[in-house]
DNA sequence: TCTAGACCTCG
DNA sequence: GAGGTCTAG
């Protein structure tokens, strides 16, 4: 039997793939060094790997193993959500080629801003602006096997801070996205609960609402942290795929792309962008 | 309702 | 030009 080691835990982890979940682009701020995954869960610095059908990590900070798997959304029936998807042969593929990948439940003031800040930018951008806005106003420093990881900052400080030391983190034209959301948001006490509780549709109207918020970071925000698998989030990738697999290569709208996403799908079309996200890349980096 | 142009910044 | 949104017309 293997000498335990202090400080790393194991859970079960089945029908399950951690680097599908982080690479796929549903989450900014993981990093991989050396085989093993960093990122925050909770304010509590995370390092973890995944070695068969069970999953190895170790925090800063004390976790409940409950919370990792909650995070992972590893308590969802995903054999079941994939057949109730799996409609199509592209869909097929891209579920066999991915299968494991499974949608995070992030938190939802750090997915709405990350997702603000993404706008009208590219992914390398986005990381280190979300670095830089961390690195000045997140509240604390937490640190794991000599990687130092601020927290996210909270909405309250982010609506305090003044333009001009959000605009030297180089988030532009977003700055007063991000203040003026996070101000409405955080002014609402349980703003995100209240969510959760309404319907998609509903709740959709609610976050475009907010400054910046447009259809696209709305859906993100839904399905990302607030449970509604039945948004169909399109981004330029989404379109291409969608255009090309089901529009027999014709260009549509936006919108009509999103709608058709929704009632192909049905209740998880969330997990079809998801799989076809990772199955066009795949495609198009070969 | 719909479309075009502008928008900070630059791994 | 970038994983979009806002605003005007």
């Amino acid at each position: 039997m293997a000498p335990s080691r202090p400080g790393v835990n194991s859970i079960k982890a089945e029908d399950f793939d951690l680097n599908a979940t982080l690479s796929c682009g549903q989450v900014f701020r993981w990093r991989i060094h050396d085989g093993r995954w960093y990122g925050l869960i909770d304010n509590a610095a995370i390092r973890i790997r995944q070695i068969g059908k069970r999953i190895e990590y170790s925090s800063s900070r004390p976790i409940e193993p409950e919370r990792i798997r909650g995070y992972f959304n590893l308590g969802v029936d995903l054999d079941g959500i994939l057949k109730s998807i799996d409609k199509d042969k592209h869909i097929h593929k891209a579920i066999s080629g991915f299968r494991g990948l499974r949608i995070i439940r992030q938190e939802p003031a750090e997915c709405l801003i990350s997702y603000i800040l993404s706008s009208n930018n590219n992914i390398p951008r986005i990381n280190t602006l979300i670095e830089r806005m961390s690195a000045c106003f997140g509240e604390r420093n937490e640190k794991l096997n000599g990687v130092s990881f601020h927290t996210f900052p909270t909405l309250k400080r982010l609506s305090s801070e003044c333009e001009d030391g959000l605009k030297a983190c180089g988030a532009g034209f977003r700055v007063p996205y991000v203040k003026e959301t996070a101000r409405k948001v955080s002014s609402e006490k349980g703003f995100f609960d209240r969510l959760k509780g309404l319907g998609y549709e509903a709740a959709k109207e609610s976050l475009i609402g907010l400054k910046g918020v447009g259809d696209k970071i709305a859906d993100c925000v839904l399905l990302f942290s607030l449970g509604k698998n039945e948004a169909f989030p399109v981004d330029v990738w989404i379109k291409r795929a969608v255009d090309e697999f089901y529009f027999k290569g014709k260009k549509s709208t936006l919108r009509d792309c999103a709608s058709f996403g929704r009632e192909h799908f049905g209740e998880y079309a969330g997990y079809a962008q998801e799989y076809l996200y990772c199955y066009i890349r795949s495609q198009k980096f070969q």
